[in-house]
DNA sequence: CGCCGCGTTGAAGAAAATCAAAGCACGTGG
DNA sequence: CCACGTGCTTTGATTTTCTTCAACGCGGCG
């Protein structure tokens, strides 16, 4: 990477000083690489190491004993990754790798580091944290109170909004690697009706997805067929502590 | 209350310093009560104040257009309740509470003081943000990828559990002010198959709900029933920085 | 008494899962 | 070059699960 990711990423939430990004280039500094498919960790595991996604695409996943999959979340470049795990003796959930990737790992002292001699950068991570809880939430009520259609659009539309932050700018087409199978697990849905939901989304020429890649072909239709509101992206920072 | 509900649960997670312990006790000045029903905070209003649970129960719902609307989470003593709230310039969700309810209001200054000056109580908050995500991954997995006697039963298995840590026994009875309509609209569930779902749990002897007042007969049958795993109690603090 | 909210039951319908089969692209080996 | 297998996608038929609609009992309460 030219530039830190992390740098990058946290300084969409707030301004930094010149010592706080000195201290984030501490956490890129152990690179290590994955091939599409590799797992970063397993479920019920204990993880003592925190990643910060440089490039590539990965996605959190919660298997149950019968064999069902519930797909949480998709993460991508400067997200901090492992939170959830180094917090609990067991993972929660587990990690994998959607193309190759590259990811940094950094031990959890840093992070002991960052609350007690950073503290913004602190209040920052804990944005973070609020943000994507708010994505979670969307999830939630994705899953327990809209259809199969709706679920799919609302993420689609999620999705673009995700990927338009990250590249600041408004694209109608972009590439995630996700696979049809993948996409069901995260609609809560069987990968048959996902199929035939897809199909009917490109019938209804709102967007398309094939093999990893999104066209978005009526922006606004989409996000009225799920009531699509992006409040989540809106943080306020105004509490944050002083640099 | 006798003692500050703030700082019970912040012990729950790790030792306090004393000066850490006096500067919570801000928190809990300034005591407002709120009788069943009442709204804390109304989704998509902004907010400016932060409330500590003092004594009663309360909820977050999330609210579509169409009228549908899925409950998120339940909260109850010593829970921190508006983050993320003050994290956005917009509430993504509501708040409501269950039943007669003091919470105590403080000012958001008092969270960048917390990150500035006690960096041990930063990371015990963060602490607790990450368990509430656990919670609410549970919650997302029960929504997605669980049948509708499943869910009931993890619900049920849960509440239990998150009773348990309050009290710190192991209880077989124990009350919740939840409406048949909430507990429906936290499942996901019409009202009326979440009746036919409480009825098969008294029916197999799992547990029995009538209007607040849980009963578990099986504790572990119950769990077997939905797979339950409690893995998110389980937090690790050796990471967290020094009193 | 009648009204209302809450719980219960039954029947019909919609939504999505499951089962099964077949097409298609792609690589591999003969 | 073709035969073959494999994984991904599509389609149709059937079944399960849950929702919706409707009705009713029941207790409290004006």
């Amino acid at each position: 990477m030219s530039v830190s990711c992390l740098v990058r990423n946290f300084s969409r939430y707030a301004e930094l000083a010149e010592r706080d990004i000195a201290f984030l280039l501490r956490f890129e500094e152990t690179p290590v690489h994955y091939r599409t498919g590799d797992i970063v960790f397993e479920q019920g595991h204990e993880a003592d190491h925190l990643y910060v996604m440089s490039s590539g695409w990965c996605f959190v996943k919660y298997d149950q004993p019968d064999g069902s999959r519930q797909v949480l979340d998709i993460c991508h470049g400067g997200d901090i990754i492992g939170m959830r795990e180094v917090c609990f003796q067991r993972s929660i959930c587990g990690m994998q790798v959607l193309s190759d990737s590259v990811l940094c790992m950094f031990p959890k002292a840093l992070l002991a580091e960052m609350f007690s001699e950073h503290p913004r950068l602190a209040g920052i991570l804990f944005l973070a944290g609020m943000r994507r809880e708010a994505l979670l939430i969307e999830r939630a009520v994705n899953l327990g109170r809209r259809s199969a259609f709706a679920r799919l659009c609302h993420f689609v539309a999620e999705l673009k909004d995700r990927v338009d932050h990250v590249t600041d700018v408004d694209v109608a087409h972009f590439d995630v690697p996700i696979p049809a199978a993948l996409l069901a697990d995260i609609l809560g849905l069987s990968e048959v009706h996902t199929y035939r939901m897809l199909k009917q989304l490109a019938k209804q020429r709102l967007a398309t997805f094939d093999s990893g890649h999104f066209s978005i072909l009526n922006p606004l239709a989409l996000r009225v067929a799920c009531d699509y509101q992006n409040n989540y992206l809106l943080l306020d920072k105004s509490w944050l502590p002083a640099a």
